[in-house]
RNA sequence: GGAGAGGUGGCAGAGUGGUCGAAUGCGCUCGACUUGAAAUCGAGUGUACCGAAAGGUACCGUGGGUUCGAAUCCCACCCUCUCCGCCA
C-alpha cells in the first residue's frame, strides 16, 4: 500500500511514478476523499471531546451531590444528546470515506524503485548478466522435458486429469525422487547462507493474502475454498511474511530470513492456450521461497544477496541462465525492483523464469503493518520485505530433463544432487 | 461435531457504569547508592490518527446496541484453551 501522506504531499510526483508501469491511474478522486476525511474526522473529534467534557461534568456533579434528576445534569444531558445526535450523522460518513480510501489504497500498485528501469512491457526489461554455456545444448536430438518425462516414465499428465484437471501432473518413481531431491538440496544449500527454514500453513485467510497483495485484485488468481475464509496459498511468500503481520519488531531482529518449501497454488486464469504442455505451467507446483524482513537502509543490499543466493542453486546445478532486471511496465504489483532469473531451456532456444526476485520496500509491509523499533529511539517504521523464488522445482527439473540430457535419451543427474539420489543416470 | 472456560498494555494480572489509557507485580530504560555487580531507592516506559502548535481523538478480541458517560451492561460474530467424540 503506499502512504496516503507521500500521496497528499507529492501527488505529481506518485502519479508520475505510477503512469511508468502503464495503464491509468488517476489520485485527483483520492486525494479529495482524503481530504474530506480529514475534514470531518476534526469536526467529528471536537464535538467527541465537548461530549467526554459532559461524560466528566455529569460523573462530577453528582458525586458532588447535585441531584442527579436536577436541572443542571438533565441541562448537560439534553447537550450529550444533542451532540449524539451529530454524531451520529458524522460518523457513519467517515467511515464511508475511510473504506472509500482504504479501497483505492489496496488497488493501487507500488511505485517502481528509482533505479528500475523504465519501459512498457517485458520487451524493454534488462538483461543484466548470463551465466553458463547455452550454446553447449542446442535443440538438435534433445526431446521437449514432456516428452523425454513421458517417455522416462517420470511423471503422468495424462492421469492426473483424471484425478484433478489438466495443467496438473504426477510425478512416478525417479521423477518424485528426483523433485524431492531438488527441494532437500535447495533448502539445505539456503539453511547454510544463513535462512531459517519454515513450513508454514499452505492454506491461507483473505487478511494474509491482502496483505501480501494478492487481494483485493487478483482474486480471480488463487483457489479459493467454498466454506471457509481460506485460499491455497500461491507462493509461501504469503504465509511467511504474514508470520509477522501486525508485529513492532526490534530493530536487533533484522533481517528476518526465511525459506521455506511449499506446493503453489495458481489458477492461471487467463492463460488458456500458453504452456499448456510440461512441467512450465501447472496448477499445483512446488517452490522453495526467500522472504527477508530488513530495515529500509539495508534493503537494496540485502535484495542483492537473495538474488545471488537464488543464482547460486543454478550454479550449483550447472544450469545456464541469465538475469533480467524488470523493467516498470512488466512489474509485478506489489515489486519497486525486481530481477528474474531466467534458465536456458535448449529444446525451445530460450530462456524462461525459474525465479522472480522482488523487492517490495515498504508496500506489504504497510499493509501487513509489519514494523520494527530501534532501541533508544522513539517512534516506529515500516520494515521493507523482499522474496525470492529459490527456485520453482518443477521448472528445475524441466531444465534439468533438457539440459541434461544425453544423445541416447538418457538425463543425467547434475553432480551437485546426486547425495540426494540413488541414481545417478535417470 | 458436543460441553465448558476465557480473550485487558512486552509478560503476568486487577478492574462489573463515572476524571480508566487503565491498579499492582515482573521486565525494560535512565538516575542515585556501590571499586564493580547484586540488592535497594527514585523517575520513566503502548500504538495510531488529526493539528503549525497548544492540544484533541481512537484503541481493553471484532462489529453493533443501551447511556449524558461503557474495559465494565445487552446482542451477534471471531479466536484461543480444556474435556469428550472423530481422525492423519
Amino acid at each position: 500500500m503506499l502512504d496516503i501522506k507521500q500521496i497528499r504531499a507529492n501527488a505529481e510526483a506518485v502519479q508520475a511514478k505510477l503512469s511508468l508501469r502503464g495503464g491509468d491511474y488517476d489520485l485527483q478522486p483520492l486525494l479529495e476523499l482524503d481530504s474530506k476525511q480529514r475534514d470531518i474526522e476534526t469536526r467529528r473529534s471536537q464535538l467527541q471531546s465537548r461530549s467526554n467534557n459532559i461524560g466528566k461534568e455529569v460523573g462530577q456533579k453528582i458525586k458532588g451531590g447535585s441531584d442527579p434528576k436536577g436541572p443542571e445534569v438533565a441541562a448537560l444531558r439534553e447537550e450529550g444528546n444533542s451532540l449524539k445526535k451529530q454524531l451520529a450523522d458524522l460518523e457513519p460518513e467517515e467511515k464511508e470515506l475511510k473504506v472509500k480510501i482504504q479501497d483505492i489504497l489496496l488497488t493501487l500498485p507500488n511505485l517502481p524503485s528509482d533505479s528500475t528501469p523504465e519501459g512498457k512491457s517485458e520487451e524493454e526489461n534488462v538483461e543484466i548478466s548470463r551465466w553458463g554455456d547455452d550454446k553447449k545444448r542446442g535443440p538438435e536430438g534433445i526431446l521437449p522435458h514432456w516428452e523425454i518425462g513421458e517417455k522416462l516414465g517420470i511423471f503422468n499428465f495424462e492421469r492426473s486429469v483424471k484425478v484433478a484437471q489438466s495443467r496438473f501432473v504426477t510425478l512416478m518413481g525417479a521423477g518424485a525422487a528426483l523433485e524431492r531431491a531438488l527441494i532437500s538440496f535447495m533448502l539445505d544449500k539456503q539453511i547454510e547462507a544463513g535462512y531459517i527454514e519454515a513450513l508454514p500453513p499452505i492454506l491461507v485467510n483473505s487478511e494474509s493474502l491482502t496483505a501480501t497483495g494478492q487481494l483485493p485484485k487478483f482474486a480471480e488468481e488463487s483457489f479459493k475454498c467454498a466454506d471457509d475464509d481460506l485460499w491455497l496459498t500461491p507462493t509461501a511468500e504469503v504465509p511467511l511474511v504474514n508470520l509477522y503481520r501486525g508485529d513492532i519488531l526490534d530493530s536487533e531482529q533484522l533481517p528476518i530470513n526465511h525459506c521455506a518449501y511449499t506446493p503453489c497454488f495458481r489458477r492461471e486464469a487467463g492463460s488458456y492456450g500458453r504452456d499448456t504442455r510440461g512441467l512450465i505451467r501447472l496448477h499445483q507446483f512446488n517452490k522453495v521461497e526467500l522472504v527477508k524482513i530488513v530495515s529500509p537502509e539495508t534493503s537494496e543490499a540485502e535484495h542483492e544477496t537473495l538474488r545471488t543466493n537464488a543464482e547460486a542453486i543454478l550454479q550449483a546445478l550447472e544450469l545456464p541462465y541469465r538475469v533480467i532486471e524488470l523493467c516498470s511496465g512488466d512489474l509485478g504489483f506489489g515489486a519497486a525492483k525486481c530481477y528474474d532469473l531466467e534458465v536456458w531451456l535448449p529444446s525451445a532456444e530460450t530462456y524462461r523464469e525459474i525465479s522472480s526476485c522482488s523487492n517490495c520496500y515498504d508496500f506489504q509491509a504497510r499493509r501487513a503493518n509489519i514494523r520494527y523499533k530501534e532501541a533508544g529511539k522513539k517512534g516506529t517504521q515500516f520494515a521493507h520485505t523482499l522474496n525470492g523464488s529459490g527456485l520453482a522445482v518443477g521448472r528445475t527439473m524441466a531444465a534439468i530433463l533438457e539440459n541434461y540430457q544425453e544423445p541416447n535419451g538418457a538425463v543425467k543427474v547434475p553432480t551437485a544432487l546426486q547425495p540426494y539420489l540413488n541414481q545417478d543416470v535417470l
